[in-house]
DNA sequence: CAGGTTTGTGCCTGCCAGACAAAAACCTGG
DNA sequence: CCAGGTTTTTGTCTGGCAGGCACAAACCTG
């Protein structure tokens, strides 16, 4: 405990390359697809897990950040344009989630819009987040805490606007919504909310509202196309901002 | 972009070590130390950047995860045992950030309540967040990148145990409240809001307060020593839980 | 016991979100 | 063209929560 100001040599190290290790970066990417919320999955064609889904991603590059490092990576199964919104989620070190080698994941997680058919590769697939199929390593946790980013982030930021596209009947959006909390979303009270917020803004459009007649709806559209965090739930704020 | 099922051959990689990269554990470690929010830092003993202020921790050993990493390596500076919460933070990747070699660093949060004041090493000094020494590499904006996260979770979650001791008066509590948010926070809100949500309750005990009298304050405790988060904020509630 | 100090309680206001009902706008079929 | 059905929009009501403020309670000192 005492500090000679070398603490550093006493880090356990077997040789100069134990202290390396393989890192990659993941992406859970997400989109509403027929009213479910889906995830972007790579079926192996490498072992370990060779065969098995699992999210897509791979090495760090040399010369690129992890955020590079996904984009350029995701370029292989969707169009990296599409993505609406990418963060950064996490990073999982567990010694044993690669059987066959020390790997250090760095997970972000993707959003693309819904008005979007992004083409993907014949070993890659959108899943619906509720039924997942047998995923390999830690994936299936890393996609379900992809999932719980995306749901709290719905309440106090404006992530909506990475689900939606340029423009949206209020019913659309609300579907989004629900598709991607899991629950019931009122349109009516989604509509007031934004509103408030300052999210969303009529287009001044409408569109005739579908198959069985119905008042036509007006179109909203986002004001914001980057995330922004709503300080309505800033409890404990600053005195004089009641 | 066509899936050729082999997609990870194509990451560029100068030979098999170039993909590999020193990995580094970073913590964040904050205390409300006389009324004003610290971070730990540690005079650096090696290059590169010698001599200046930076975040503890180093090397990832080559069988622990990053979480019993930053512990391990913490406990040369202060005692493990003192730190009430420790959670990830973000993963630093960008290639010139470490102008030695590349490194990658995980930060971690770590609190220590205010009634403790561990050994440090002589190396290792408090300092407050606002009005930072120089601090190498990017470390210094990863100790605002946590102490926003402390922020933020004030609100929304119970962090706040894990800045008080077991058992406080309203007013110190306010007071560290105070200090981590960086404005005033009024003693009787907080006690109604944290008493509403369950955070805090009465021990039944009470102290003489202070030196010019007054009457004696109760003695509070958080409920909880693990971090839970408030579901007041979650905006766009499933239906029926107005 | 009077005055000062600190803590605790009660009340008020304002804001926000969810539920509900009524009005508006449109379509289809007779 | 009108009646009935459908969907969207607007408005109202209610309940909960947080911040501000005033007053009461409890204690100390001189």
């Amino acid at each position: 405990m005492a500090g000679n100001g070398r603490d550093r040599v006493d880090i356990p190290e077997v040789n100069g390359q134990a202290m390396l290790s393989a890192h990659e970066a993941l992406a859970v990417v997400l989109q509403i697809r027929a009213g479910e919320l889906c995830v972007l999955l790579w079926r192996r064609a490498l072992p370990p897990c060779e065969g098995e889904w699992a999210l897509p991603g791979g090495r760090l590059g040399t010369e690129e950040d992890l955020g590079a490092s996904i984009r350029r990576q995701l370029a292989q199964k969707v169009d990296v344009r599409d993505l609406s919104h990418l963060e950064q989620l996490e990073t999982r070190s567990e010694p044993g989630r690669d059987p066959q080698r020390r790997t250090l994941a760095t997970a972000y997680l993707g959003l693309v819009p819904a008005h979007i058919d992004p083409v993907v590769p014949d070993d890659t697939g959108w899943h619906p987040t509720v039924d997942l199929p047998a995923i390999a390593f830690d994936h299936a946790s890393i996609v379900r805490s992809g999932r719980r980013r995306l749901r709290s982030k719905l309440s106090y930021t404006n992530v909506g606007f990475a689900l939606a596209p340029p423009e949206f009947t209020m019913s659309e959006l609300s579907g989004y919504y629900r598709a991607a909390l899991g629950h019931d979303v009122a349109a009516t009270n989604l509509r007031r909310v934004l509103l408030r917020r300052g999210q969303i803004e009529e287009t001044g459009h409408s569109v005739p509202s579908g198959r069985s007649g119905g008042r036509p709806a007006a179109l909203f559209r986002f004001r914001a196309r980057e995330m922004e965090v709503t300080d309505a739930f800033a409890v404990l704020r600053p005195p004089g901002q009641a």
